[in-house]
DNA sequence: TATGCACCCTCTAGTCGCTAGAGGGTCAAG
DNA sequence: CTTGACCCTCTAGCGACTAGAGGGTGCATA
């Protein structure tokens, strides 16, 4: 049972692109693996859990620097939940805040796709709903 | 009275930056304008209009393209308003995506938050939860 | 053994939609 | 005549990747 994996493997078991990885060693989010002979990549299972992590993160919005925050409140384990409870809560509060801009945002579509006559387009009241008073 | 403005009483006109102003000059959005005799740009009504018109779907979370797209539909009024409807539309459901997304995000989120045991990060259920998706 | 192809490497530059700064020129009020 | 707000161009930066050039490596198959 072999722990090592290519970039390659990795980015299949993980669902990240190869670029994306390097591109993650590169600032520092993913530690640096060993090098084969050949100079390839050599990723242990710690990575393929880090890896993970960081991927979940990403995916539930968390930004790289809330992702970085995240992973050094988890590898200092003594430390109270607290803070991780934090930084979840302010990124629900910005969700919150997202979902609402986007459903006013859709109404006012709404509004506007309503609105179209479905003749030409000098009578498109999409057009005219986009534009100010009149058309030059 | 063709009403000339400066770019930065077309700025306060529209609630765009100057800089923006010039970067839609330059990605070719909006027209480039006449020039004083020392250089500056010299917007008449038609810019104005333009920009509002920018700025509005803009605001609507249409992309460039989308409003170039837009805007090349509006300046050919004998056309049909079906393609205006179909990019309004495109883009209704790519919101509607969002807010599903979202959704889901959110309430992903709030089971990790309400699993937070508030003690050690140890016990925290958000680092754990947060970890590979089949438990290694 | 040769060959073909998928994979790996580094490095650079591009994406989107701006935004910020450097380093200068112009204009109008006091 | 000076001050300060405005204008100009050019370049680089943001976040989070993504794409491509130009090359090396590993393994299966003919």
């Amino acid at each position: 049972m072999s722990e090592k994996l290519t970039i390659g493997k990795l980015a299949g078991a993980t669902g990240t692109k190869v670029e994306t990885i390097r591109y993650y060693e590169q600032i520092g989010l993913l530690p640096a693996p060993a090098r084969s002979a050949s100079n390839y990549r050599t990723y242990e299972g710690t990575h393929l859990r880090r890896l993970s992590f960081i991927r979940r993160a990403r995916d539930l919005g968390f930004s790289i620097d809330q992702v970085r925050e995240l992973m050094g409140l988890a590898d200092r384990r003594d430390q109270s939940c607290i803070a991780v409870d934090v930084i979840a809560n302010q990124h629900r509060d910005a969700i919150t805040r997202k979902i609402a801009d986007l459903t006013a945002l859709a109404g006012e579509l709404d509004a506007l796709i309503d609105s179209c006559s479905r003749n030409t387009v000098a009578d498109c009241r999409i057009i005219e709903a986009l534009g100010p008073a009149a058309s030059a």
